[in-house]
DNA sequence: TTTTGAGTTGTTCGA
DNA sequence: GTCGAACAACTCAAA
């Protein structure tokens, strides 16, 4: 690798970059995503890890390695996140917590030291960077508009300690603008935005970032900062050993072995939650113990139809990240401003049984049962429980992404709220509003021996499979016979989907008539 | 500028 | 049971 003088090239000297005028949509700063452009060079450093918990293939902290001397690692629980968490249960927090360890134990054989902190981030970093004295930070960039103006204010404070702020491209392959239209314009639909990445996709956007064969550059610690307890950080044990996830790097590469032995099938069962059809890579994506680099490139050299399905799935995931960035009102509010006139229904009952699994619908309840007790919920039940509660139940779609939000351990605002708009019909290349998922019928095509719903509705074990999916079809005496009696161990329907879908095309036909 | 082709994941109805 | 059409035109992206 070349060495460049820092003096070289300081027009676009990373250091002196600024932050760019929040809400100002104008040229984004420059970002350095290249192996070689590392010019800069500093005594002293501070890499911050967030959503980047691996210590391999680490774009911020090889690039923190590669800038100086010394680099010191911090990890902040942020209160100002963990605040606003539903207390004192959420499995993400154990996830974090035990994913740190064999980080820390990492850094440590490397000579280095994760320091550990409970604070507000934004004011800590500063503060922490101030105190070890370190001319530079560095981060891994994030994507959405809270944390945006998180490491706004953290690069502003930082700047007046005189202290530079590097946020650097690692969680996704193509960034906000870095995929664009011939127009350069950001893509709003999928096929051509995939088209696209495809398109500019090459080996360098897949090469790892060699940062673990520079740990020795970690600076040592006297002290040894202890991993907060759960109960330090407000929080109480969920079922989460249970679930048994592997967690931190060695989990993702767990799951992984597991997935590339059937990944080439991807295609013909991802759709089958009875089957391990999908990766569970989710919550590892989510919390970066994977690189996105491996992944993609493990699926792009495979070329077999169930790799290339995986990798649209991988691309979906940067298209919502860049519909985020370049769209932030669509976290909030319907995509197509028009949809914002939608009558939703809103009936708190009918929104409490479906959160707690008292639908009457057994694919829906089955569902929300996997999704209560381990925080995962299978893609093709994300989208068949979110076109019961939007399209069956009328309730506004914000108010089941706020309930995913909450529970699901793989949550990304981007892919949630993105996912959500598309079932709703309200989003950017969302399903026409007219697709509206028969309960039933999705049923009997994914889980056709009924073996998901079973697993999570054991009061419905004894009932028929032909009848396991309406339930309530089945006469007063054979309920009897199979020891489920409807009303009593299981509930009616709460909707009729035959009218309740007549409901919504009337619903969603008011709104295209006013527009 | 105009034209053209295409658009994640479905359902229902009637022949 | 199988198949095509209707659902609704509309917007995006590229030529």
């Amino acid at each position: 690798m070349a060495k460049a003088s820092p003096a070289q090239g300081s027009a676009r000297q990373p250091a002196r970059r600024s932050g760019g005028a929040p809400g100002k949509p104008g040229k984004p700063a420059a970002r350095i995503n290249d192996l070689d452009a590392i010019r800069v060079k500093y005594d002293k450093t501070l890499f911050w890890f967030r959503r980047d918990l691996r210590h391999v293939d680490n774009a911020g902290l090889y690039r923190a390695l590669k800038s100086g001397g010394q680099v010191y690692c911090v990890f902040v629980f942020d209160t100002e996140i963990l605040d606003a968490l539903s207390k004192p249960h959420d499995r993400r927090v154990e996830f974090i917590l035990e994913s740190l360890k064999p980080l820390r134990t990492a850094l440590r054989q490397a000579g280095g030291e994760l320091i550990m902190r409970h604070a507000r981030a934004r004011t800590e970093i500063p503060k922490l960077a101030q105190s070890l004295g370190v001319q530079a930070v560095f981060t891994n960039e994030d994507y959405e508009p809270v944390t945006n103006a998180r490491d706004r204010q953290v690069r502003h404070d930082l700047d007046l300690l005189g202290i530079a702020f590097h946020a650097v491209k690692d969680q996704v392959i193509f960034a906000r603008d870095e995929v664009l239209t011939q127009a350069g314009k950001p893509f709003s639909v999928f096929t051509p935005y995939k088209n696209a990445w495809l398109k500019k996709l090459g080996p360098f956007y897949l090469r790892p970032y060699p940062s673990a064969d520079y740990l020795h550059k970690l600076a040592r610690l006297e002290k040894q900062d202890e991993l907060p307890a759960l109960e330090d950080l407000g929080f109480a044990p969920t079922n989460f050993r249970e679930l048994k996830i592997g967690t931190g790097m060695e989990g993702a590469a767990d799951t992984l072995d597991v997935f590339l032995d059937h990944i080439d099938r991807y295609h013909d069962t991802r759709d089958y939650p009875a089957v391990r059809g999908v990766s569970y890579l989710s919550v590892h994506n989510r919390f970066g113990t994977v690189s996105i680099r491996k992944l993609a490139g493990l699926a792009h050299g495979r070329r077999s139809s169930g790799a290339d399905t995986w990798l649209s799935e991988l691309i979906w995931r940067d298209f919502h990240f860049q519909i985020l960035h370049n769209f932030p009102h669509s976290a909030e509010f319907c995509f197509k401003p028009e949809y914002e006139g939608l009558q939703w229904r809103n009936n708190e009952a009918e929104f409490r049984a479906w959160c707690e699994a008292r639908t009457g619908y057994p694919i829906i309840d089955a569902a929300m049962r996997q999704l209560n007790s381990s925080g995962y919920m299978h893609n093709r039940l994300r989208m068949i429980v979110a076109s019961f509660l939007t399209k069956d139940l009328l309730v506004d779609w914000r108010w089941g992404e706020r309930y995913f939000a909450a529970r699901l351990n793989d949550y990304d605002l981007a892919a949630n709220a993105g996912g959500w708009q598309w079932a709703a019909s309200t989003g950017c290349d969302a399903q026409p509003y007219f697709r509206i998922f028969n309960p039933v019928t999705q049923s009997e095509r994914f889980d056709p021996q009924g073996k998901f719903i079973r697993r999570y509705l054991p009061e419905l074990a004894r009932i028929p499979d032909k009848f396991l999916h309406a339930p309530w079809t089945l006469s007063p005496l054979e309920q009897q016979a199979a020891g489920c009696v409807i009303g009593r161990e299981y509930p009616a329907p709460i909707v009729d989907h035959a009218g309740a879908r007549e409901r919504a095309l009337d619903l969603f036909k008011t709104v295209r008539e006013a527009a």
